[in-house]
DNA sequence: GCAAGAAGTGAACGGTGGTTCAATCCTTGG
DNA sequence: CCAAGGATTGAACCACCGTTCACTTCTTGC
């Protein structure tokens, strides 16, 4: 044996690979998750669409990976968001101004993040994204409580059905185009008293 | 001419076209979706394939029309069961606890209407789903609102936030299997309290 | 019973797009 | 520069399933 790999094989390897999972996140925010074919993110990744298949065994898997590196930006925005305020009030404030901001920022990744047809083992990953939304939300909800700034409440029931309430809100104006002006602070009110913030 | 087309046959054919959709909504409620395939449907309804294609144009058309039966027999539901009520808390208790139980009764098909990846066609009717259940909260909280119970908000965002967490606190169970049992009224308290329900 | 025409049939078609693989190109250590 | 083996390529493959259509069966009025 006279080959063995390398350090820099290795290195341009997973640049592939990064520029694959880039590639597809590219064209999903230019086309949506229809108009991914393994040979249009090849085709952006200037590669080869059978050298895909060298880093992902399937299409799926590829894209399991592409929704959790964006979902994980999103949630990591809002969490930062969350983290500059004090008052569970602003943070649920900031959650949605940040959430609702960035989806229509880049509505049509949103719209394919959040609820476009997808292939069920991707449809899975999507889960994921909004339990860790959740979490967060659980988190600041649990916390809301113990300070006495809240009621008492299932956090994690509390935080799914804001989730909920967020992303429907944001399907209608990411498929219609815009979201009405008094959308964002309509919805932190409701979402405020929701949790029982004191007004 | 000697054929022209007679009662019987009107009759016949409307009892086919019923059997269809009834066929298609019985493979859904077992397979979903997924399990959904033109050949399966005629099987079912006890038809050759082809004959599907002589009452609806597409699969999508078929499909469009299932999911707005279904729809509207669980919209009814609702409707009716909130009706039996007299003050908006109670009414949106019946809204969660009708919704919720029939869900969880027939698992698969709630999976299917609410969140299951269908296609893009198909999608679009589950949109007008949703919105019918919006637009039925949405008469109660202005009623809500007009009668004092309820303080002054925009009842289309309140509506739609509201069906959103309801499908939201849905999606989870409904996937994973059954539901805990303080989810229900867990979920109540918590849509009276963003309603702003007076406790 | 018969001709005309509609309804029903299901095997075959065809488009799409994910996946494969034989050929080619690169990289490595000697 | 060479041999060994990995990486890359992209055209071909193939499975799936919605859709079609030539054929058969049924219905109707005379």
């Amino acid at each position: 044996m006279v080959y063995r790999s390398t350090e820099r094989v290795r290195a341009r390897l997973d640049a592939s690979r990064r520029r694959i999972v880039a590639a597809a996140l590219d064209v999903m925010a230019e086309h949506g998750y229809a108009g991914c074919t393994v040979a249009s993110v090849a085709g952006r990744a200037a590669l080869a669409t059978g050298t895909v298949y060298r880093h992902f065994p399937t299409k799926a898997d590829l894209f399991a990976e592409v929704f959790r590196a964006a979902s994980q930006r999103e949630v990591d925005a809002v969490t930062r968001a969350a983290a500059l305020e004090t008052s569970v009030a602003d943070r649920v404030t900031a959650v949605v101004e940040t959430f609702c901001g960035r989806a229509l920022q880049s509505p049509r990744l949103a719209y394919a993040l959040l609820a476009e047809p997808v292939d069920p083992a991707v449809d899975a990953e999507r889960l994921v994204f909004r339990r860790a939304y959740a979490r967060v939300l659980a988190g600041h909800v649990a916390e809301g409580v113990a300070r006495g700034e809240l009621p008492p409440q299932d956090p994690e029931l509390a935080a799914t059905a804001l989730v909920g309430a967020l992303a429907e809100a944001m399907v209608g104006p990411l498929s219609a185009g815009v979201a009405g002006p008094g959308t964002i602070p309509g919805l932190t009110t409701f979402l405020h008293r929701a949790l029982g913030v004191a007004p």
